[in-house]
RNA sequence: GGAGAGGUGGGUGAGUGGCUGAAACCAAUAGUUUGCUAAACUGUCGUAGGGGUUAAACUCUACCGGGGGUUCGAAUCCCCCCCUCUCCGCCA
């Protein structure tokens, strides 16, 4: 959520940014939000000076009773009666009021950066950076669902079975990739100074509203019904929200945090052919980053947190590249993104595995997570996340690019994790 | 699932109707002094918002888990809800 004090000090360069997004009605919802603000306002002030003047009346009811004076306490009192019906009303119009205004601010997405380019589509990202050489496959290579099968890894019958589509199973040497995978995501993390994290993987709502998930995004989110919670799509949620009404001592800063966790999407409405195999799954294996700093270190933030992506994407070897996400391809939150994906042998195409994004204060706003500056002043901090990395797609690559007539070739660096160099 | 206790400022915690936006302590911060990797002393220090000012000063309002009620007046009394803790039960 934007701040209001930024809306108001800022609207034009806030519709600005916003056209980048190619957000609807920009100008429409933020003259709505100035209006009802001021509308706001000037509602409050005759209520405080309303209510100015009865603290004092019943002050002084409390003087007359002390001084003896029962009759004239009594008068005042029923004319401060009258009053109160006023001042109740006026109450009820300003709360209604508050609550129009905060459904108009859960509206507008966050401002892109300055850098930012502008489009609708994702055609319109912009490559930075290309790394590695895409492999050329032996005749007969295999898409990895095909793989899969081939050598008893990943069964999605089995995972219908017990579960429904897009639950796989993970079997043998399929299950011990994806715990080599974690373990050297995780460990790779560690080093670069991230404190692991285990949390839950159901949360609370008041945790939906503290990154943004809520509102309108409850449908892409399983929901447990009986308790309240909700399975998390990613461990940005329970972590981030780790920090909700949170009060961070400076020198605590930056916030460095990862996490694995298994992440849940329903993913209503978005099958197709494009999504099958391991492309698109509603539970998933990820670990995550998440920094947490001051506002003016964050951009730096960010290309530090897509520096430690992309070491890990060169260190398994596959060919990847570096996408600045344009206004309208980015999320409802983010301030800027950074996607990454690599290159997929078998399917001839680019898969996202991660993606790194900077929220400003966008969530810092929702989660009132703050610091105190040097001056005693209260300020809002930025948060960050990303990726690192998303196990299926990267599993996909792997198995695809990796495949030989003899078998499927386990990068180097997994190796110590896994205990194999091959499946076959 | 049953019974009980409790939710107060960055933290611990006092406060049962007006003198309480809230004692005390800790943390933080500014300074003084002595000095040596620190102590002592003094000051400041909740959040959000309105008015006001070039900016301050100043001033007002709300907020003691959330919502409602009683009252001229509520952190304090009443009702509902949420959450946490303890004991019992069940159980990995």
């Amino acid at each position: 959520m934007l701040q209001l004090q930024v809306l108001r000090d800022e609207s034009a360069k806030i519709i600005d940014g916003l056209a980048k997004r190619y957000f609807k009605d920009a100008a429409e919802i933020v003259s709505k939000v100035l209006e009802k603000d001021k509308a706001k306002r000037a509602l409050q002030t005759q209520i405080q000076e309303e209510e100015t003047k009865l603290n004092g009346e019943s002050k002084r009811v409390g003087d007359l009773m002390k001084a003896g004076k029962q009759d004239e306490a009594t008068s005042l009192r029923n004319q401060i009666a009258q009053s109160k019906e006023t001042a109740k009303d006026n109450n009820e119009k300003l709360k209604a009021l508050d609550k129009e205004l905060t459904d108009l601010l859960y509206k507008i997405p966050n401002v892109p950066a300055a850098i930012v380019p502008a489009g609708k589509t994702p055609e319109e990202n912009k490559v930075e950076y290309e790394h590695g050489t895409i492999p050329t496959l032996h005749e007969g290579a295999l898409p990895h669902w095909e793989l899969i099968k081939k050598y008893d890894i990943i069964d999605f019958d089995l995972g219908i079975k017990i579960a429904g589509a897009g639950f796989p199973v993970y079997k043998g040497k399929g299950a011990k990739l994806q715990r080599a995978l974690i373990n050297f995501f995780l460990s790779d993390a560690d080093k670069a100074g991230y404190i692991e994290m285990q949390p839950p993987i159901v949360v609370n709502e008041a945790s939906g509203y503290g990154t943004g998930q809520l509102p309108d995004k409850e449908g892409q989110m399983y929901f447990i019904n009986e308790d309240g919670l909700y399975l998390i799509p990613t461990a940005e949620v329970p972590i981030t929200n780790l920090y909700r009404d949170v009060m961070v001592n400076e020198a605590d800063l930056p916030i460095k945090n990862a996490g694995y966790t298994p992440c849940f999407r329903r993913e209503a409405g978005s099958w197709g052919a494009h999504v099958r195999g391991l492309n698109r799954l509603h539970q998933f294996d990820k670990v995550e980053i998440v920094q947490i700093t001051k506002a003016e270190n964050s951009y730096q933030t960010l290309e530090e947190m897509s520096l430690h992506v992309q070491d890990l994407l060169e260190k398994l070897e596959l060919p990847y590249r570096k996408l600045l996400l344009c206004g309208g391809d980015m999320g409802f939150n983010s301030a800027m993104t950074y996607d990454f994906e690599v290159f997929s042998a078998a399917q001839q195409r680019w898969l996202e595995v991660s993606s790194v994004s900077n929220f400003e204060t966008f969530q810092a706003n929702r989660l009132k997570l703050r610091y105190k500056n040097k001056e005693g002043k209260t300020q809002l901090l930025h948060t960050l996340n990303g990726s690192a990395l998303a196990l299926p797609r990267i599993v996909a690559a792997i198995l695809e690019n990796n495949q030989t007539p003899e078998g499927i070739k386990i990068p180097k660096v997994l190796v110590p994790f896994t205990g194999f160099e091959w499946i076959m």
